[in-house]
DNA sequence: TTTT
DNA sequence: TTTT
């Protein structure tokens, strides 16, 4: 009921940007999450690097191709999918991905990869707000970097009737 | 850019749910948190439980008045809001609520307090399916206990073009 | 720097508990979380069952072995692990697991597929605590049902100088 | 049983740190974290912040007195704590709060307001390493920017009876 | 009071 | 005010 994962890495090698036949665009993102441990056999700390690989769908693949480079530190959401294929000798395999559903950029403007040489955003507001979902197929076109589309219903809190 | 909040407790009473002129339907829930902690200064366990308020709008709210009740161990994923509010001397005031995005119920249905003298759902698989958000406002009728919606589009991994 | 997961879900078969030759225990649990979504191509609502295989050590391995079994419903807080292992054709496999930091049983405790000729807990008042992690190697014995150890530190709110 | 919180935001102010008699060291920020939402009524995208005040202690306090400052992006983990007060007219008063059970600094170190004119961490790799936690409180000398202490044993897959 |  |  409840498969959800939660991410905050850097980005390993620039992403991969595919549009399918029907339209949609896809995107990898290969993201290295570092984390020290206690080897309790050796009695010495030890630093384990775990590689995840993150498939993002439509508006965030599109944030992704647009602000995502390799060496970005970006914040994922997602959940846990397992596919199944085979290999070259007819052997079923099974491969984890995380299937993204928000996305933002971390640090600042100037840390991104992607801004040196960026499109100009007009001196714009540009919003740095982040975040980011598959919830929203009506996004409007999205000038923000660092950003795909509001997330959340503005219900007024001041309307409670409690 | 990230504001969430993941809890998993027992509802302290029947939740109160109200519906607004515009036609909105509200929730809300008082939930118990217990955690056992270790009193340093006493060298001893005790327990502290946490009381949260949760705000469910529209779908979720609905989900609540039919199957939440006092005693009813949920799943709710949401967001800090701090409310301010003025009270009878005019100071000003502020509450902290978690307003919530997700909800489930947990445990089987016969543990349900709500399930007692519930409507038969005629058999039906039930499926047990738990996830619902507020993403869903063209929800189809919900026919399932613990449920509130669809909640995800269905990208298929096996169109994959990596 | 952050990798963490989050499952809700029902354990598919009962779990394989094994004591390592330096004593550690270990557990595997294989969990199902099911999921609807709706199929944009077929336009209908599908449903995706996910299955995790989850690593738990020491005290939760311990408390998996006493109140975990097939059918049981449990909440698990974790991280991605990938590892690699050479397959009967000598070719590197990955595979992908979870990691536990924590576990919790759900729902009432008669819910509990363990629970039926269990230990009888001596009438005790068994606290029905639940969290529980890696972090407590100190855990005192624990007689509780559901629960592997204390959790956090009781770093008094009143004591604050704020 | 479940009581997190996950924040990602910019810090608004100078953290307050202090020293209690006891020796243990206690820090309280003030966090912003900027969501876009969709206001119906009006049919307009708007902005809302929220502020989270956070309280962290011990080790995590410590990495906060060393490398917190008024801007600096964080990612907090935590749980919610409400606490009784009485106010200048003898109410009882609530103010839900933050315990921090993680924190991480986020961005490149340079993004760091307390880089400037920081300690040399002598020409070191810095390790970008960021988990920090309470769970550790023999936490070795701690010789990274950006970090508290090894976060987690090292339980090797290797090892696995499975 | 932050950030974009 | 829940639950164990």
């Amino acid at each position: 009921m409840v498969n959800k994962v939660i991410l905050i890495g850097n980005v390993g090698m620039d992403p991969e940007v595919r549009t399918l036949e029907g339209g949609a665009k896809v995107a990898r993102i290969r993201l290295a999450t570092t984390e020290r441990l206690f080897d309790r056999q050796a009695n010495e700390a030890k630093e384990h690097t775990e590689w995840h690989t993150i498939t993002l769908w439509r508006g965030l693949a599109d944030v992704v191709d647009r602000f995502v480079r390799k060496g970005s530190q970006i914040y994922v959401e997602g959940r846990l999918r397992t596919r199944e294929w085979m290999d070259k000798d007819n052997n079923k395999r099974y491969t984890t991905e995380i299937l993204a559903d928000t996305m933002n950029l971390l640090g600042r403007r100037s840390d991104n990869p992607a801004s040196e040489g960026a499109p100009a955003y007009g001196g714009q507001q540009q919003g740095g707000y982040q975040q980011s979902g598959y919830q929203q197929p009506t996004a409007a076109p999205q000038p923000q970097p660092q950003s795909a589309a509001p997330s959340a219903p503005a219900d007024d809190p001041d309307d409670l009737p409690f």
